[in-house]
DNA sequence: ATATAGATAGTCAGAAAAGGTCAAAAGGTC
DNA sequence: GACCTTTTGACCTTTTCTGACTATCTATAT
């Protein structure tokens, strides 16, 4: 028999493929009992199932109210997309070469001019301002390494949001 | 199903878009009855959503004959947007107060949907999750105030990159 | 004028209601 | 037995909701 996990995976996909939007809305502790199992259960196939690479976002809520919403993401017709998509995952980035990315995203109308520079805007160095303050004489933290990992981060979640279908 | 917060919050917006003048006077106490809820339910809902960088403001009197006027700053045209630019001028923000900005500006149109995702995306927390990694355990750094300073001078680059006429 | 009672609204700590993380146990496969 | 995947549970974080206590304003009595 398939295991747990596969039923939850293949349970949510067929949900997906079923809504309009592309998206589903779960609620993890009625799923989890719907599959008897414990909470943490839906985390571990999210995780292994339904990752960016695998073309997929998951976006959540907690507190009152929450929920974990599923979105599938335009991949078929992006595969280029889907490659940067994984080379890009983990990357520290500087300011010239994360302007650099920008600017050849325009150019290929994947991105509005207006689009890019919103987003050089955004992973501009004097963003960083308060951050170089912070740790300037905690000798435990590179200030540098830091910096291009959350602008990697940023620019990472700007094309993993070129896949979405769904505004 | 929409939370007591959610529900109130949708409420009075459509109050003040009803209303001509751009603001409401409610009573508190009125109000919670009509929710079923306590009165301080209210306050939580305005400080949540109706901050001042979401572009509201927020004035009372307490006593007999009490109020509580929510009104809707105004963010079109250049002068007004300069303002909310000043506003916005050093302050840290929270992931909930920043998405609430970034809802505004699109339902102002000064922003698109798309535009508006890509910014949401680039302030979500999990794009500072090394930094959270780097501080955990250098006890000099506050670790949220440096997240929400640098939401914050995202943000900001974000109002004055608005103000841009060149595209 | 002054004191006081009543009517409002504000604050803050903690309970409640979600979801997240991580490591260990359990199950399979070779 | 070694290694990988799955499953579980204890503990953590975030968001919402509640209630006791506090502050402020208006009206009225003295």
């Amino acid at each position: 028999m398939a295991t747990l996990a596969k039923q939850i995976e293949n349970y949510i996909k067929q949900m997906i493929d079923q809504s309009e939007e592309g998206f589903i809305d779960i609620r993890r502790s009625e799923m989890a009992g719907l599959f008897m199992c414990v909470p943490s259960q839906i985390n571990y196939v999210l995780e292994t199932r339904f990752s960016n690479q695998q073309g997929y976002l998951v976006e959540s809520r907690r507190g009152g109210g929450g929920f974990v919403r599923i979105i599938k993401l335009a991949v078929d017709g992006s595969e280029n997309l889907l490659e940067m998509v994984n080379r890009a995952d983990g990357k520290q980035v500087n300011q010239t070469s994360g302007e650099g990315l920008i600017d050849r995203l325009v150019e290929e109308d994947l991105l509005t001019p207006r689009e890019g520079s919103f987003i050089k805007a955004m992973v501009n160095g004097n963003v960083f301002q308060d951050l170089r303050q912070a740790i300037d004489g905690e000798a435990a933290v590179n200030y540098c390494e830091l910096e291009e990992a959350i602008r990697g981060r940023m620019l990472y979640a700007v094309l993993v949001n070129l896949l979405r279908t769904d505004f």
